[in-house]
DNA sequence: GGGCCTATATATCGGTCTGATAGAGACAGG
DNA sequence: CCTGTCTCTATCAGACCGATATATAGGCCC
């Protein structure tokens, strides 16, 4: 999915600038699953106006530079339409702490033992993150984008708690050296 | 994490070819986690090569091109100690399915069950693939990694079944039409 | 008042990565 | 025999990220 994609839908809910936007994908649940950076959203929102999908208004403003409110137009809205009836991508669960997690022998058991708090906590904040959102909140939709962001999070969570011992123990309790592993694999 | 990294965490499990490498990223429970193209892989291993991380040894083979077997070397394992010694990047969890059921409401109703019915076909899928290990099935990282990803997959089928009706039920039991919603809209 | 951080707001750029593509022989199945 | 799948290397356009620049207002601490 292109980020001029994800800008129409954003706009489809409402006009916004490209820092809006931004913020919004921060600020609300869908941040969870999309994403995009100014370097990425700014060019978007360019190219939708030279193919007339958005259209934009500058509001000048005092001191700081004009903001530049873009608006989906009715042909944005059909390409958008258009966009959600292909069938999505496979999700992308991207963990450089689960990557990390697989070598965890090189490190010392200190350090294990930090990346996992570190990693609960992480998951922690995001369970008691304070959003408005992007929608109403009776909506269905965005209860449902919520809840699904948030059944993701306790699994790790839970799974992290419980099972956390596994990468934790020591088979002997002394500090596992690179000659140890391979001892280790040779009586193996 | 740059892909220099994931290769040099590969070749120190053992040997590989470029093609090898991005073999084990798709058939074993990292490829959840982690991934690189081939268009990153090769360059990376060319990279590493000068930087002497590791040594390439090309083997002649009958028909195919030469299989560049590549060889972590003791700076290239002592350069991903280092890597593994920073503090990891946060998780992304990238999902256009998710994104797109924000927007269930302008889709018809049949494709929303759709969207979700393959959703769900995806992630029962990864529960049952079979796949080799990257270290030993009995090696506490390995079985960490599984069931990490297993453990969210689960919790992601279990949120999809009991809550699919958030967008799947209507508010009036018909078909919401662009007019339908504006005149939803104007009455809330 | 000075120093500093945060927020608003647009914009660019180097470097990296993806996804598609190409080429080329092997090997199996219908 | 032909088509598809597999092994293996490799490249490239286009997309994207993360950092950075610029400029101003407002709040906070000393």
């Amino acid at each position: 999915m292109e980020v001029k994609t994800l800008c129409l839908g954003v706009l489809n809910l409402g006009a916004a600038s490209g820092y809006e936007i931004k913020k919004k994908f921060e600020d609300s649940p869908v941040g969870d699953f999309m994403e995009a950076s100014y370097g990425s959203i700014y060019p978007a929102l360019t190219k939708l106006t030279e193919e007339g999908l958005v259209t934009c208004e500058a509001q000048a403003q005092e001191g700081r530079p004009d903001k530049k409110v873009y608006s989906i137009t009715e042909k944005g809205k059909a390409a958008f339409v258009s966009a959600m009836s292909v069938s999505p991508s496979e999700d992308k669960y991207r963990s450089e702490f689960a990557f990390m997690m697989l070598f965890a022998d090189l490190l010392a058991p200190h350090q294990v033992s930090h990346l996992i708090d570190l990693q609960i906590l992480r998951y922690r904040q995001k369970q008691v993150e304070e959003r408005f959102q992007l929608l109403p909140p009776e909506s269905r939709s965005a209860q449902f984008l919520e809840g699904y962001g948030q059944a993701v999070f306790a699994a790790a969570i839970k799974y992290l708690e419980e099972n956390r011992h596994l990468v934790e123990a020591r088979p002997n309790g002394k500090t596992q050296t690179a000659a140890a592993a391979t001892k280790e694999a040779a009586t193996a």
